[in-house]
DNA sequence: CCTACCGATCGGTAGG
DNA sequence: CCTACCGATCGGTAGG
């Protein structure tokens, strides 16, 4: 009966909308106004809802933080072990920014744009599950099974940067491979080969019994 | 004597500026008063020399175009073989954007900020190079040194794109490792491993005779 | 939530 | 008449 929409509903969708366009265009790229244009609504509208600019901003980011969070256990208790398991991860991984691309092209903006805070972002909500992803890098690594001179700490962290990255950008450089949309397939298995190649010495070829 | 600037000067005054801005705050994150206030003129004398903010930016692309286009020879003629002259090369990409990490940070903006136009620019200016690169990997491939599912032109493409995303956002990322200056050592060390690794499927330990 | 506005600053250009 | 600028202001738009 009421089309009229339920509150909640205006700050969800002026959260969408800022996401996508901040995403595409950056903070000072995007205006109240295309925001407000987005959802339907008049500049004034979107800030009674977000005091400034700079909420709506923090909210986007807030709102990548908590997918995160919820992500994670489904990202730690990726089954199996050894080498399964760094592609269940991996898959997972891969699976939360590229099936949101703008998660990942906000985080980068982010880092470029605001270097301070957004290394703040990252010591307090990486930092936890990065422990844990290390531990389990070591713990591979006391196995034999992986590359001696393997630094557990940075390489998870730049295993994790491949994926933003490749997922914010890559639409974009895998088109320099050639036009086809394979060309993205490619990028994207090379990526995870790379990871894998790079943390184990012997390349798996074929799981016997496990 | 003469304390008067010769002409030529405040443009390239005024191009180091605005790249040095542009790739901090970006393009719409730089006002023409930010870019004059730098370089110590008006905004109109900025002008003056740039007939608009959009051909700035196109200046500042191109320079770092010529400046890759010049830095080309000498990672290409890179010295020795095998793994040694991946090792060469390497250290020379790295060299390149790591003596001037706004380049890095420019080319990200401009894949964020211009998709399209972007991709057209790695098209034609990366593309020659590319070319060639993926050409010695397959030599070294088929000499049966590195991996047997590596996919060549991938491979290259995601391994300057390490780089780049390395010295764009490095310092930000690799602090979440931990406080020391160490950290951005562990983590271009680590990059370079990573990179290495996934392309030999023998890991170099120590050269023997050649 | 709208219309109607503010101080300021945006990119760009006028006359001199 | 040219260049290399200046102070002032253009029409619009930013966040609020």
């Amino acid at each position: 009966m009421t089309n009229t929409r339920e509150p909640g509903d205006a700050r969800a969708q002026i959260l969408s909308a800022a996401a996508r366009l901040m995403a595409a265009h950056g903070f000072d790229g995007t205006s109240l106004q295309d925001i407000a244009d987005a959802v339907g609504v008049s500049k004034p509208a979107v800030l009674h809802h977000y005091p400034s600019k700079e909420h709506i901003r923090a909210a986007v980011l807030q709102s990548i933080l908590e997918h995160w969070r919820e992500a994670l256990p489904r990202l730690l208790l990726a089954a199996s072990s050894g080498e399964g398991r760094f592609d269940a991860v991996f898959t997972e991984l891969q699976r939360f920014f590229g099936e949101s691309p703008d998660r990942a092209r906000m985080l980068v903006r982010e880092g470029l744009d605001r270097p301070d805070e957004f290394r703040k972002l990252l010591r307090g909500t990486v930092r936890p599950w990065l422990g844990a992803a290390t531990e389990y890098v070591r713990t591979g690594n006391s196995l034999g099974r992986q590359h001696d001179d393997l630094d557990a700490e940075a390489y998870v962290i730049i295993a994790l940067q491949m994926v933003v990255f490749t997922n914010a950008l890559g639409p974009v450089v895998s088109a320099a491979i050639d036009a086809g949309p394979e060309g993205r397939e490619r990028y994207h298995r090379e990526v995870a080969r790379i990871a894998r190649s790079a943390l184990f010495a012997r390349p798996p070829k074929a799981p016997s019994g496990q």
